[in-house]
DNA sequence: CATGAATGAGCCTTCATTCAT
DNA sequence: AATGAATGAAGGCTCATTCAT
């Protein structure tokens, strides 16, 4: 399902939408589609047509970050060590989470607003889940975690990163959080 | 410092109004004044008076899961086993943040409207290091978790749970979620 | 016409209310019932049963201003120089009405909450009428200004004094217009 | 600088404001947003964007007036007799601070809503400050007065003339007070 | 296709006044 | 007489969405 080709010129206000997008979510600043609008210098209705809600618009923005991590995950489906593989697929992911504030709220959105990032969002489960079978043969995983304790498990680590902690140290906690759940906050 | 008591009238307002904010905050609606006042069948002055903000009004609602969380936090530090104590604690802390849904906004928020919910929180940020405490004494504990990261782990736990588990299964989903962040996802 | 004599404790009451009251409107505060209340430490219902309306109570705050300024009038009647006397009256006038805040309000107001003002009020117009007749007799005067345009004239240097006038300079500012006034902008 | 013109319909509807709102404020009613919005039958939203504030409306509505008070002082300039021409300014200026209920707020207001009012404002000041300083060369006016006191003169003319004044006296009250005021009440 | 003006529901908050206690 | 809780109309403002141009 291919989507038409656009016109020159909407191609041209479709870049210039997303890119303000990009700037107002990496700024904080909650995605309004007039907002976005009058950023773009471009109508309301414009950024309507292209984006019917500010959910597509959002995921339009995610949709790269998505792809990269995919991209990343089928790499380490390749890697010799299973442990390691999966452990790189995850701090990878949070690393994206914490950098990427566009990744968070649509990785946990129950629903989406577009096929594209259900696509992505089954791909990147999958990958998981695939990486997370090699880790549990591979005897270096605990045996009760699901592919489906993923997404949420990450989307843990991120938020908790985000709890109390200084933007510019939310790299390095989210860092250490992932380790501790990796590794268990308990000694052995 | 005890507040002045209330005028019998008044209390029953005041009841009246903190167990329709519990309402609405267990069917998961914003909490918003005008519409406690509606639902209470009270003039929003009435509310306004005895809350000034919805924070007021959430914070006093979340209060006594709170409290419920200190006491049990205060008995846990007479246990002679510390990881015991502690896990226990941890334990009772996310079944909280997952059952009541007041609870997790007011602890990763970073003010607090009511001062006895700063005093709240300080407890609980107290007796929690306490136990961290002494669970490291046991070297039952990694080192280098501070009492600073129990608060952000236990809301990323709650908020884990949450993303993609259906309602019901919550508890069961955070009980499994902290088991795993504590033994860690990684067999050793 | 004389008011039943108050009982003490109400009579307490009455003074602590104008004497909030006092405060407020030299903070430049608009009066309200409720923060008069709240200031007093007293019930809304005790200060409207003293004071049925704002203006009741602003009135009585500006009372003894106005009374002070009549008798001035009374004695400057006596004095030989009419044309001192009249300007010596003036004066006091809008010092007055620029030093405080209650005045102007009343004095421009066109209908009164209290009797007691409009007995005031009524003498103060006497007063200045029978100060400008002696002048006009005097021919230090000009002819055309009757005694119902002394209020709306000083009423008006205290405005013009208001206008721009830094609050510390109002005092002066208020003394050059109202010689302008006196002596006219033009030279002749 | 130069406003970009505005869309058919969207001038039609800024009109519509605009003359409601004149309506308003010669019947005495204080400028609210919404009762203009419900007067001219147009939503809230739409008075909004015109005007972002009562005030920016107001003196939008007292423009023209403040407008045709410059261009009459622009010819005053051009007397030969400077207190001839000072005389007709002010004359002109009360008159139209007692026919026009928006210009007295807009010339009193310490701060200005519109860059456009501000400039208005200015333009009134110097013009008026070089009448009377070409008077003042002419030696028909007293020496003490600046161009800072012209303003808040006239305002506390128009503030007089309004007091204890009936509407329809109001223009013949203000003429005899700026008589007064030019002349000086005292007779020499 | 693009535009951006218009819409108006909806939320927030204040405050003068009443009346049960 | 005193209290102060309750009231709710009234006003302010925003923002997602539509639709005439």
């Amino acid at each position: 399902m291919t989507t038409a080709p656009l016109r020159k010129d909407a191609a041209r206000n479709w870049e210039r939408i997303v890119s303000v997008a990009r700037e107002l979510v990496d700024e904080g600043v909650p995605l309004q589609l007039n907002d976005v609008a009058r950023r773009a210098r471009l109508g309301v209705g414009t950024v309507y047509r292209h984006f019917p809600t500010a959910e597509a618009l959002l995921e339009t923005v995610a949709a790269p970050g998505l792809e990269a991590l995919a991209a990343h995950g089928e790499q380490a489906l390749t890697d010799d060590d299973a442990g390691r593989a999966l452990a790189g697929f995850l701090t990878r992911t949070i690393e994206a989470q914490v950098t990427d504030a566009s990744l968070s709220p649509v990785t946990a959105a129950p629903v989406d607003a577009l096929t594209r990032t259900s696509e992505l969002k089954r791909t990147l489960r999958s990958v998981g889940g695939q990486l997370l079978e090699q880790a549990r043969e591979a005897r270096v995983v605990r045996a009760d975690l699901t592919s489906d304790d993923l997404v949420p498990l990450m989307c843990g680590v991120a938020f908790a990163a985000n709890v109390h902690s200084a933007p510019a140290a939310r790299a390095e906690t989210a860092r250490r959080y992932l380790n501790a759940l990796l590794e268990g906050l308990y000694v052995r």
